[in-house]
DNA sequence: ACCTGAACACCGTTCAAGT
DNA sequence: ACCTGAACACCGTTCAAGT
């Protein structure tokens, strides 16, 4: 009667599609979007690549699943809040946060726009856009521009990130941008040298995100 | 004193940055994001895979250049408007419809996101803002936003598109997503089922593009 | 100066062979 | 049932050799 099975040594359990995901986003979030490759990811979990494929069916499967996790985890940690506008804020928050650090994310979210995450993402905005107190067509139409720009903003101040060195710094990198900007021709360009390229060293992107939020929200409550 | 060279003959012409770019917005069009390969470019301007980095760098600044001339082209092609809101729209549709005629380069642009071509964008949306009476800091915040919602709004209406075969008819996709998604939990996903999945069928993606833009510019407007 | 195409160091995916 | 790892059909990029 005494059990045949020891508590596991220090070796490795079996391969499972769990174990497999969080090594990919492990392996996503270490070595960025081109680092995840079969071999490697097998190696990090002691097998042969081939054994992947008995648990997942290729590449982009694993990749959804990985996104999926990570949105999921992102909206489970959101806190009950005071108003839907507060609400919808952290909503937005979250999903910038989240794709802020696992970058990689956000081209899987464009990538499979009608996928899970999408839809857990535009629940949660939906809900809010009720609660606001839209009606009818409205709520569509507020709900899928929030969503748009929601995403959209995650990825593009994820893509900045990926393209700085973490040695260089970040203050550093906008005064260079700014510089150069300044020096674009007057005639082409006035507003990128006269207003974003001054504005652009001393700008805070998560707050600039979250006033594009306002500014739609505000642009909803006319139509209320 | 006569000349020594012919008009061309039946042959091609020499290599030239301009030919590899021309080739490769073609090859990206017929055959998509993972279409442009270097020896299938090759083969298309009939020489080796080796010529063409005599004239560009690698397969990333041709995907720069590529795209940059699809936007140049999109941008030059606005006629005149008669008042800073329809130039905001036009603008916006401008980009929506050149990255829906060519998907590919809406990857291009969130990965390069301090590019010309989205430096290009925002002048453009920028100028408008100013137009449209905006101030100091909330010129740069208008702008940002709408730039932020127009990439995005046309990435993942471009995502969409290149889901569907050519086919299946988008009204069929759109009455099957539709039906899944008014058989979701309705304890877990009320807004999707009730709004989302009753809207989808008929629903028009450009016009509910364009409701956004004119939710984004109300929004501003209270503001001015 | 410009072009050729083989070679190198990778990929994702499959599959016979093992346990 | 699950795992192994060699094999296949690709990639981007380099570079000696040609013109």
């Amino acid at each position: 009667m005494a059990k045949a099975t020891r508590p596991s040594e220090r070796r490795e359990e079996a391969l499972s599609r769990e174990r497999i995901v969080a090594a990919a986003i492990e392996l996503l979030d270490d070595e960025g979007d081109n680092g995840l490759t079969f071999r490697g990811l097998a190696t990090r979990l002691a097998t042969g690549s081939g054994a992947l494929y008995w648990h997942i069916a290729n590449k982009s499967e694993l990749l959804s699943a990985a996104a999926d996790a990570v949105v999921d985890r992102a909206l489970s940690e959101l806190r009950p809040a005071r108003d839907p506008r507060e609400a919808m804020r952290d909503v937005a928050l979250g999903v910038y946060d989240a794709i802020d650090a696992h970058p990689w994310v956000g081209a899987q979210l464009s990538r499979a726009p009608w996928g899970t995450a999408v839809l857990r993402i535009l629940e949660r905005v939906g809900r809010q856009v009720q609660a606001l107190g839209a009606r009818g067509g409205a709520q569509f139409t507020a709900a899928s521009t929030l969503l748009t720009y929601i995403i959209g903003g995650s990825i593009q101040n994820a893509a900045n990130g990926r393209l700085l060195d973490p040695s260089v710094n970040r203050a550093d990198f906008l005064d260079t941008v700014s510089t150069r900007w300044q020096q674009l021709d007057p005639n082409e360009y006035p507003f990128i040298r006269n207003v974003v390229a001054v504005q652009l060293p001393t700008h805070d992107d998560r707050a600039e995100f979250l006033a594009g939020i306002d500014l739609i929200l505000a642009g909803i409550a006319t139509s209320l």
